[in-house]
DNA sequence: TTGAAAGCGCTAACAC
DNA sequence: GTGTTAGCGCTTTCAA
């Protein structure tokens, strides 16, 4: 048997509520008992549980996060960002992967409730209703990272006005055709920042090419097979946007295999930090995401709903840059014939 | 107030008992009351308190894995593994990140004690004595991966068996002068794959020179300042191993700073899979690990535990390989002069 | 300020 | 096969 409340009374000679409210430190508590009662914990090695506490007070300084893919690092570098903001509260922090899976992810949504977390950041697979009315109900607060969901929570970033301004830069850059590999429209992330790269084609008097776009999983060789594709087109993209980090990879991937150099052959931007990939000799302009702040404030919004704060939904939109290496670059084609 | 077991009770008109009988379905119930109790449940909308219930069965249905560096997608592709596992037997996985932080994994370990989870998988940071003796009193299970601790459970690879032979494979290429770039010595794995490489030169007749060896953290910044001052030995080696996937990373990115292709002008061992970072042209030789496996057998080893298999500490060692690429090869030295 | 006692929601003996 | 009852370990009234 663990030691339990009442053992340390017994040892401590006080009461278990005496040493609750010690270890709870709420109202005060004669000097003297207080010391004995640590003493006892110590000597005791008492660890309360968690259960019993939980039962009692129905939640627990854990708050999770749900993660949409946990092998790929744009979600991972988010995780620190929560963390902090929870420490600082005293809450840690308890991940699960949904895998981009709907169904794993309504599994972790109810372990959640069941494992009564005094909270949750998501960042939606698809996140079915049913799941989110059970939250709402047991007053389970939710924030959504990446991803937006109506009516609720989130952090985000302005895709859609990223998307427009990373293609306006390669057609400032001269190039013609450009290409776009979309993800996967059920997250509205995907669905913005297509919406942006339509849009400037559009304000720049373009059509919108349908053949130049292909829809793709978000993974690297959905990357790579969309990329791949595209160079097929018939007359093939001069430049290529990707939207998002994994893909990015996977479609440089293609490119090295069609024997394209970018910049020189094509022009590419990439979205999201790729460094941690490619290190940082490689020059890819990119979309980048302040993805600790993302997690950090995604965190510290999370932590005012549990404290209580019942203003209306927020979406918070941070800033992120277009960063402008060289592989968007067109010297050439600039350069007046 | 949420549904309780009462509710449903009394809607199905049985008893509390009767109800958490057909719920965890172990004895026999009469198919009608069965019926009754399923469609009270759905009505009702009734989830079981986990707090409540693991207060009462001292257990969870979730397991946690504490792994070292979430951002590290070596970690994060084991995950899969853990999960399959535990799901199979109907087990819920957990997450939490120590961040190399020895402070932070005995938190996490507080934690999972604390909310009562059936067991543990734990790629150690230094895994303090004081928390695994309180896991063993409590007689959580857990299971070390990656790296491992005296007398405890472990799934790894054979590290210096392979850092030996990547050493080899160097030198029987013709290189003369093999630098390695080091893990952090806390833990086994760095360790193990240190004497690897020493070893290899050994046999080889060649003297071990500590100019040739640098110690890093495992991450990306790590291997690039690492490979950097190696590259600046006295005379400096014409070959280098390096011994996790991020530092790998980062010693490319000191390479191409110093205008050296591998291979070419180098020859160059990385360790881990890197195809997520620099996808599949990057003609790397590395030793892969069976990440996924590794994952799943931890999963399968933690469950027999939690199921009360009590054979002595196994220590599972799962085969890896080094896959010769392109970056080792050394086609102009060994060609006769 | 401290203690006694009730009860959070569930499961497991034990009776029937 | 089903219901009754007694706790799991904790926090929190309520009295003293």
């Amino acid at each position: 048997m663990t030691t339990k409340i009442k053992d340390v009374a017994a040892a401590a000679g006080v009461s278990a509520a005496t040493v609750s409210r010690v270890l709870n430190d709420n109202s005060e508590v004669n000097p003297e008992l207080r010391d004995r009662v640590l003493d006892a914990v110590k000597r005791l090695g008492y660890r309360p549980n968690g259960a019993a506490r939980s039962l009692r007070t129905r939640a627990t300084m854990v708050v999770g996060l749900i993660i949409s893919d946990i092998t790929n690092p744009f979600f991972t570098a988010m995780v620190r960002g929560v963390e902090d903001a929870a420490q600082e509260a005293g809450y840690s922090v308890i991940l699960a992967n949904a895998d981009e899976d709907v169904d794993k992810e309504a599994r972790y949504l109810e372990v959640a409730v069941a494992e009564q977390m005094a909270g949750i950041v998501l960042s939606p697979a698809g996140a079915s209703q049913p799941r989110l009315d059970l939250l709402a109900e047991r007053n389970v607060p939710i924030v959504m990272i990446d991803r937006r969901i109506p009516g609720y929570d989130s952090v985000t970033i302005p895709n859609r006005q990223l998307a427009k301004q990373a293609t306006c830069h390669l057609i400032e850059q001269g190039w013609k055709r450009v290409g776009f590999v979309a993800g996967p429209n059920t997250t509205t992330t995907a669905r913005e920042r297509l919406e942006g790269y339509r849009a400037a084609l559009r304000e720049s008097g373009r059509a919108v090419d349908p053949d130049l776009i292909r829809v793709a999983d978000y993974r690297i060789d959905g990357g790579h097979d969309a990329a791949h594709a595209l160079l097929s087109a018939k007359p093939p993209p001069d430049a290529l946007l990707v939207s998002n980090n994994l893909m990015t990879i996977g479609a440089l991937d293609a490119l090295a295999e069609a024997g394209l150099t970018a910049p020189g052959d094509i022009g590419f931007v990439g979205f999201d930090d790729v460094t941690w990939a490619l290190g940082h000799r490689s020059r890819i302009t990119t979309v980048e995401q302040p993805t600790y702040d993302i997690g950090r404030r995604a965190g510290e919004l999370l932590l005012a709903r549990i404290r209580g704060d019942a203003t209306p939904a927020r979406r918070i939109v941070l800033p992120a840059e277009l960063v402008v290496r060289d592989s968007s670059l067109n010297k050439e084609r600039l350069r007046p014939a």
